[in-house]
DNA sequence: TTGAAAGCGCTAACAA
DNA sequence: TTGTTAGCGCTTTCAA
């Protein structure tokens, strides 16, 4: 009778070994090879199963110089938009039989190639990222580069870099806030301003991009237009405070505002409480929609209506992707930009009373 | 001139035959072993730090029998709590030289059981994990325990079994929710109500424990007590219109109540919602005070006072834990509970004015 | 029908 | 000072 080591897993060996066979039996049997005879695959399978036998992981990702797992590196993890991504990308990993790895960079550089680094030394077949803003700033992609060069793919998503060739899966940033100005429009606004980060974030220029854009399409000039660009560290709910404050002084100096786009929840919520210390009332004298539809457009009050990013779709699109490239043979398979398109969810912010 | 080929990473064997020594030489050299000569070792580590030799993880992970990386499994992954705790996670682990894999059960027992095999055949040294909602339903535990006579570690943090003998970081749920209550009671509330959830969700049922608790310690009797018992489907978004008139029923029967404690933000909003139907101001005529330090709490109008969990310090907590068993020799190493501090944070909901 | 052997990339004991 | 060899757990070709 076979004692289970309570320490060790079982192995091919040890299975050989108690039923008196070799190693490369013991294997054949377990996959059904039919050069095993009936007698002895029956009676390897059962002990397997009795023992609950299971491959080893790393051995077999040695063996086959593939570890299916997928390396994700993300720049905040609590952060609503990422985790829906995560979300997408988890569930068809695992789906495929795929494992997923997290790696963070907290929006440092640094800390975003030494993650990658850790990784790309034979953990995993291949990276999803999305670049840490330190990254978009310093504009420094070698270890991007050096990763695709030694034949491990990447997928970019929504913070791509258009200097690095490879798959991508994008918000569509400048459409959706085209789309978001032009509803505050047609809701009958007469002067609407954008709330929006700095321009070296990528998304929060494309945004800005497509606010000019709405404009422009409806015969607007440059001279109505109303942009507030903040700094990056009012993001920060530290600063929430300060944030009202800023924002309250632009509606102060800006009193013909009635329609706010804003790049992100946060600069969203913070318009309409800065609106509310000036006795607007939101929706009847500002409308407001932001962009993201996390927990907090939900569950705000009025609830706020916002541009939908679809994360989740877009971590299942850049998922397939890769999972695509991963099994395909041919190399040269052309990279390919999927644009996930955004969607306004209507909620009361936006409503006409 | 070795001319690196940009397909296959750079493996011992490859600068061995290049330099023309054996794999071993290589292997010692660039671990400093005294044994090579000054002028081998350097020409070896020139050559190595020149095409940038990495050794392969898997390889190692083979060899050493241990891959540092660990597992972590969770029953969601959009969800503030948990994301905060994987990032304490994350900042150990990568600080102590591991990766962290993540599976995500989705409340689901059946994935929880699929995502602990898929890990634990190699591909991790230990799980840091939180049971799925319907584990605790079903009370099934067998592939915990299995894991565990396997000989890997597990870590539990918030959701964790009793019968389960292993390290755990919990939050003092019963303990946050009795300060919580006295401290509405503290502020003149004199009917204080708590809103909760089903009693199979551990953590719901021990906050109605320390709402009892606290009422108990300042003779409140048991007839004067008020609790709303809530669906598990409520606390979908998509169900927040329902929440709301069922939490609004709730306060019309009992409108003597001028007190709430909620064991999450998300019933702690709607309370505040519903209550301003019924002309309640907060915090005047209504105090809330929520459970979870999460961006709803902040950003809400008033922002919610709510108790912190310190879900950060919690995963530090649990991947010290985790390694410090992984790294010690001493197999009967005691296990150990650490309970991890709550923290009132007092806004603007607990405001006496 | 079964087994031996090589190899995935690395380490380390031992031999030369 | 350097190299050979065995082994981590598995697969697969080739030999018996």
């Amino acid at each position: 009778m076979y004692v289970p080591n309570q320490m060790h897993k079982l192995t091919l060996k040890n299975i050989a070994k108690e039923i008196g066979v070799s190693i490369s039996t013991v294997s054949k049997a377990l996959k059904d090879n039919p050069e095993i005879s009936e007698d002895t695959r029956q009676k390897i399978k059962a002990f397997a199963k009795l023992y609950n036998y299971k491959p080893n992981n790393i051995a077999l990702s040695l063996k086959n110089r593939k570890t299916k797992t997928i390396g994700v590196i993300i720049p905040e993890i609590v952060h609503y938009f990422f985790t829906t991504v995560i979300s997408g990308i988890e569930e068809v990993a695992n789906q495929r039989g795929y494992n997923v790895i997290i790696g963070l960079s907290n929006e440092s550089f640094q800390k975003e190639v030494i993650n990658m680094e850790m990784l790309a030394n034979g953990s995993i077949d291949g990276f999803i990222l999305s670049v840490s803003k330190e990254t978009q700033l310093l504009k420094d992609f070698h270890h991007l580069e050096e990763t695709i060069n030694q034949g491990m793919p990447i997928v970019m998503f929504d913070r791509t870099i258009n200097e690095i060739l490879c798959d991508k899966v994008i918000v569509d940033d400048s459409e959706g806030a085209k789309n978001a100005v032009l509803k505050l429009i047609d809701l009958g606004c007469k002067d609407v301003a954008i709330i929006t980060t700095e321009d070296h974030v990528n998304v929060g220029k494309l945004r800005t991009k497509g606010y000019k854009m709405a404009l422009r399409s409806r015969n607007i000039s440059k001279s109505n237009e109303h942009i507030l660009h903040l700094e990056e560290r009012l993001y920060d709910p530290i600063f929430i405070k300060e944030l009202e404050v800023v924002i309250l002084d632009f509606l102060k100096l800006n009193p013909t505002i009635d329609g706010i786009f804003a790049v992100n929840e946060v600069y969203a919520l913070s318009a309409i409480k800065a609106a509310k210390k000036l006795f607007k009332e939101v929706p009847k004298d500002l409308k407001v929609i932001g962009f993201t539809d996390g927990i907090l457009s939900k569950y705000a009050t009025p609830s706020l209506s916002t541009m939908s990013q679809h994360g989740k779709i877009l971590g299942m699109k850049a998922a397939e992707l890769l999972i695509r490239r991963l099994e395909s043979t041919d190399v040269d398979f052309p990279f390919q930009t999927v644009i996930v398109e955004t969607e306004l969810i209507e909620r009361e912010t936006t409503k006409n009373i």
